[in-house]
This record gives structure tokens, sequence and C-alpha cells, in this order.
DNA sequence: TTTAATTCGGATAATTTTATCCTATTTTTA
DNA sequence: TAAAAATAGGATAAAATTATCCGAATTAAA
């Protein structure tokens, strides 16, 4: 469904709202340790949040990543999954037409049509919050 | 959401159909000119469905490839995407964990497994009788 | 002010997916 | 029986994704 480099940008934005609702900053190894990623890979990820004000980094020693605390609660999934992976998802065609367009549909345009919306109104509606939450409490894992 | 071999894989099954209904065997050049689709690839797609027993395939001159009509109506989207992409797309961690697992669900889990569902009924419920039939009043398209 | 701990960013490599090419095999028809 | 029209399948190539490596820049602390 999604790519691993989205799914490695979830999984390292959960585990560092996580975090800064501690108030600890996390490094690259920390995250990449935590939710068993390749860590040059994960950098490169993170860099790609951090451009898109997702996260936020700080260089140098005792240096790291973190969100800021109020912001938490209103980043949802979608900005993670468009700066990732972009809108593709949601914008493009299920059967790889150049557009998916109500007038020149594909075949299962109308079939995928909700599927898709689910799926967009899904990630648009969950925050970091509650899924940094539901790690907290031992109710959902980062890895294995 | 699915592999480009599917995208054709697709495509291709349903203009097999639309032709079978008519009586006509298709060859890889008319459904590569037909699906748009790089020709070499899609033969071997096609050789993938033949083996998954979801089209049938005959050698030599006025040869090609056809579905028996009788079985049109009862060969699913689910059969197709199957044969090509595994089963990956239902059983698999959204988050990419080992497995998806109730008793140790990613943070997404409980978020995603209604919309896997919806999407695994849709591909269930849709055969290729009714895709071919909109193909053929002209209310869907399999190109551009 | 040096050192250590970091992220950043460019270059490169490995793997997977997508795509192409060429030959063998099968089948119909002339 | 020979030729033509197809699919089958192996080998290879191109492109995209995933992954690694290393030096540069930045920052805190000793
Ligand atoms: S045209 Fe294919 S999904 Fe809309
Ligand atoms: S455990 Fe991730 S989707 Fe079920």
């Amino acid at each position: 469904m999604f790519s691993k480099a989205c799914e490695y940008g979830i999984k390292a934005s959960i585990f560092i709202a996580l975090s800064s609702y501690k108030g600890v900053r996390v490094s690259l190894k920390g995250i990449a340790k935590e939710i068993n990623s390749p860590e040059a890979f994960t950098a490169k990820i993170l860099q790609d949040l951090v451009r898109h004000d997702v996260i936020n980094s700080i260089k140098g020693a005792h240096g790291g990543f973190e969100i800021e605390k109020t912001l938490i609660s209103s980043i949802k999934l979608s900005h993670i999954v468009n700066a990732i992976d972009g809108d593709s998802i949601y914008s493009g065609c299920g059967l790889g037409l150049d557009t998916c367009d109500e007038d020149h549909p594909c075949p299962v345009h109308h079939k995928f049509k909700s599927v898709r919306e689910e799926l967009k109104f899904m990630l648009e509606n969950t925050n970091l919050e509650e899924l940094a939450l539901n790690i907290k409490s031992g109710a959902s894992f980062l890895k294995m």
C-alpha cells in the first residue's frame, strides 16, 4: 500500500511524537533502533519530513529530532504520506490511466473511488497524538 | 496501490473478456495496443495469468488469448490481483510489521483494517463480466 | 578551543520492478 | 511439407526504490 519510505516515515514520526511528549529529543540512531529501520535510509526520510515541516531537527551534540508538543495533535497521517509518497494514492487512477477523470473513467473507477476516499478520510483524520498514545499505553507496537 | 504488472493484468483481462464475448481471440499485440502497455512485459503477465488459470492461451497461427464465456462472470478482480501481486494487500501489515496480528498491532492497524477489508470486499465482489460490459457500453475506458 | 555528538548532503551500491530482445515451440494454412 | 503466425521462456537491460558510506557542517560540553 505504502512505500517502505513512507512506512518508516510514519513510524518514525510516531516515535518522535511520543518522545517529544516526554520532553526528550531523539537521535537518528535511537529512531532507527526503535522502529527497526535501516539507519542511513531513515536519515533521508527524516530530512524529507524536516523539509516538509512535519518534524524539527536540531544539529550538533544533544541534537536530534522533535515535534513541538502543541502541534502533535494537528499533524495528520496525510501530511506524512503526502510529504513522502505524494498524493498519487488519492488522486491517481487505480489502473494507471493518465488521470483519474470522472468523465473518462477506467473500469474500476466507481468501485475504487469509495475505497480511496475512505483511505483518504482515514489518513486525514488520524493524528499523531492518538497514535503516540496507543504506543504509550502498550496498545500498539512499532516493530516486529 | 497496485503494481504496474497488476494494472496491466486487470486491463488485459477485461479486454480479453470483452473479446471472448464477441467470440474473437485476441493476440498479445492486440491487447498491448488496446490497453496501451509494453508488449513484452505484458506477455510475461499474461503467461502468469495463464498459469493461474485466469485466462487461456492458444499457441500458433490464429492463436491468442481468451476466456471461456461461461467463466467470465465468475472471475473476480481478486483472482487477478492474487495471481500477480499476491495477497499482501489484504494480509500484510500496512506499516510493514512482520505480520498483521490483532494481538500485536501496529499503530494504524485498527484504522487500516476497515479500509483494507473494504478493498478486499470490492475485489472479491467485482467480476470481469460487469467490467467488460461497462467498456462495451462506453461507460468506461482502458486507456489514456 | 578542542573534542565529541549530531544532522546534512552527495555519491554510490544493491535490490526490485519494469521493460526489451531473441530464440524455441506450437499450430494453422497454403 | 514448408511457411507464417502465434505464444513461451530465458537472458538481459533500464529505471525506480531501497539501502549504505563518507565527509561536511553544526552545536554542546569538557
Ligand atoms: S479513472 Fe481509474 S480510478 Fe478514476
Ligand atoms: S498490524 Fe499493521 S495493519 Fe495490522
